[in-house]
DNA sequence: GCACAGGGCCAAT
DNA sequence: ATTGGCCCTGTG
């Protein structure tokens, strides 16, 4: 992978001081890095463009098919830098990652071939548990509505972008989450998830969890504190630990992940979760979250082994 | 119209 | 170790 030159991805364009680019992209499609279940709060608004709200901020974000480059309005270029370039993973060397798990088998080749544009993003711990204990029996649009149901109660407007007239809220911080009530929470079609959000609530503000904590600490770990809170089993201890803590040995396994590797690494039959998790860490070994992520998105576009 | 499944987990057995 | 039930909604 040829190096990056810091001051050449992050131009600015047009004069315009809130618009940047980001380029020399390889093994970057936003719709595929969007649509590939790991995030919930963005909406395609034309055919090569998403409003994204992430990081406290609302942008919006297009590129053009197998586009080297990508545009990302309402930010700016140390914004770019601090903030994008991070979230975006875009330091991780994926023809590396794409390489190495392509040379196991045709099968994660060709699934890698399908969504060769996706990023595992770094997004915020304290949103990706809320957001996974929603989650949980839950269909995608769903999820997206619970999300975005919660934000506009308890979080904060954010700064509109021409064009656009909907109004958009960051996700609540916890002390902010803290104060809904049961009552409120189901307002927001959670459903039986209230008193787990609840529980996630109490717990991080009363210290028994200090997210930040997490990070140094091993996956089994971590894992381990996360699965203390309610409504935190180990498919959702193992999203939040790949989507916002970057443990890239997990391999979260839904149902489409579990038909998936039945269907094409234990021919057709039906094993345990147990199993599945054991063959994807001995096989995919320590980039098994990534071969994760490309199975889930090819199975699921392509409605693959329902 | 209604049965079913959805990026699962809890509690009871 | 296994299983029924669960809030709610989009899909067939």
């Amino acid at each position: 992978m040829e190096i990056m030159n810091k001051n050449e991805k992050s131009k600015g364009c047009g004069g315009m001081s809130n618009i940047v680019m980001l380029d020399q992209l390889n093994h970057f499609n936003i719709t595929q890095i969007l649509e590939s279940g790991q995030v919930f709060r963005f909406e395609k608004i034309t055919e090569h463009s998403y409003l994204l709200n992430a990081k406290q901020k609302l942008i919006k974000i297009t590129q053009q098919p197998d586009s080297s480059s990508a545009i990302i309005y309402n930010t700016n270029i140390s914004e770019l830098d601090e903030m994008w370039i991070p979230y975006f993973d875009i330091d991780t060397d994926y023809a590396n990652i794409a390489q190495k798990l392509s040379n196991k088998d045709e099968h994660i080749a060709k699934a890698i071939e399908f969504g060769k544009g996706i990023r595992i993003l770094h997004q915020d711990p304290w949103e990706m548990l809320i957001s996974f204990i929603i989650s949980q029996n839950k269909s995608i649009p769903h999820i997206k509505q619970c999300i975005k149901n919660i934000s506009q109660q308890f979080g904060f407007p954010l700064e509109q972008i021409n064009g656009v007239d909907q109004h958009y809220y960051a996700f609540p911080r916890p002390k902010e989450l803290s104060k809904a009530t049961e009552e409120q929470l189901r307002a927001c079609k959670v459903g039986f998830r209230a008193p787990y959000i609840m529980d996630a609530c109490r717990k991080v503000l009363n210290g028994d969890i200090i997210l930040n904590e997490l990070f140094i600490l091993s996956t089994e770990e971590a894992r381990a504190k996360l699965m203390t809170i309610k409504g935190v089993g180990p498919k959702i201890a193992d999203c939040i630990l790949l989507f916002a803590y970057g443990k890239q040995d997990v391999f979260p396994t839904d149902v489409w992940v579990k038909r998936v590797v039945e269907g094409l690494y234990f021919n057709g039959r039906e094993v345990s979760l147990k199993q599945i998790q054991e063959f994807a860490n001995s096989y995919f070994e320590d980039l098994a979250g990534y071969a994760q992520q490309y199975l889930f998105y090819y199975a699921r576009e392509n409605s693959l082994f329902k």
